[in-house]
DNA sequence: CCCTGATTCGC
DNA sequence: GCGAATCAGG
């Protein structure tokens, strides 16, 4: 495959939209992430503020770990280069009608009734913070469906399964566990947030 | 281990 | 110009 000027612009595109070099590289299909990202820096569109990337600030010695050493390293000048803002227009996000409140495991509440719910130990002792980050997290949230879920992908449900508003996290797990960041630290709190809150 | 981008350098 | 191999970091 070779970089045809619509591959380009597609890469530009997602690129532009923060998407990863692996992500671009399977949408585009025939190249590899490293191809991508090669590609990106020919193009001089590189830096992004996006986790995963270093700082890139440490003029980082020249190791020369395998080949010998090579007085090919010209410092070249490059000062920074402004590079265009790529405006990013909004966002597809079909997010429409999303208001979506239970950030909380939606668990088929099998309440026989009668008597106010007891409390819900998870429901309430999940620290602000968390609780903001996630419902953030969940407007770019992927929305998959149970069979699109993968190993790797954040299996955490939102809304009611006995709704067609139900979908599961699907942004990329944090390494090990089964959650996103932002679910994981709803999922899995310190103890410490156990603090008597007062409604 | 999974992932991320960055860099080098033979092609 | 291209991208695999490698590096460096989360």
């Amino acid at each position: 495959m070779s970089w045809t000027d619509e591959r380009v612009e597609l890469l530009k595109k997602m690129w532009g939209e923060g998407q990863s070099a692996s992500q671009i590289a399977k949408e585009l299909g025939g190249v590899t992430r490293n191809a991508v990202i090669g590609k990106v820096h020919r193009l001089g569109l590189s830096n992004r503020t996006t986790g995963g990337a270093k700082p890139a600030a440490e003029p980082k010695e020249k190791p020369a770990p395998k080949v010998a050493a090579k007085p090919k390293a010209q410092p070249k000048t490059e000062p920074a280069r402004p590079v265009t803002p790529e405006p990013a227009a909004a966002a597809p996000a079909a997010s429409a009608s999303a208001e979506s409140k239970p950030s909380v495991p939606a668990r088929k509440q099998i309440i026989p009734a009668g008597q106010p719910l007891p409390p819900q130990p998870s429901a309430n002792e999940i620290s602000p913070e968390a609780l903001a980050k996630v419902n953030e997290i969940e407007k770019k949230a992927k929305r998959l469906t149970l069979m699109e879920l993968t190993e790797r992908t954040c299996k955490w449900p939102v809304g009611d399964p006995a709704t067609e508003d139900f979908w599961f996290c699907g942004l990329p797990v944090q390494q090990g566990k089964p959650y996103c960041d932002a679910h994981v630290g709803v999922a899995f709190q310190p103890m410490s947030s156990r603090r008597e809150r007062k409604r």
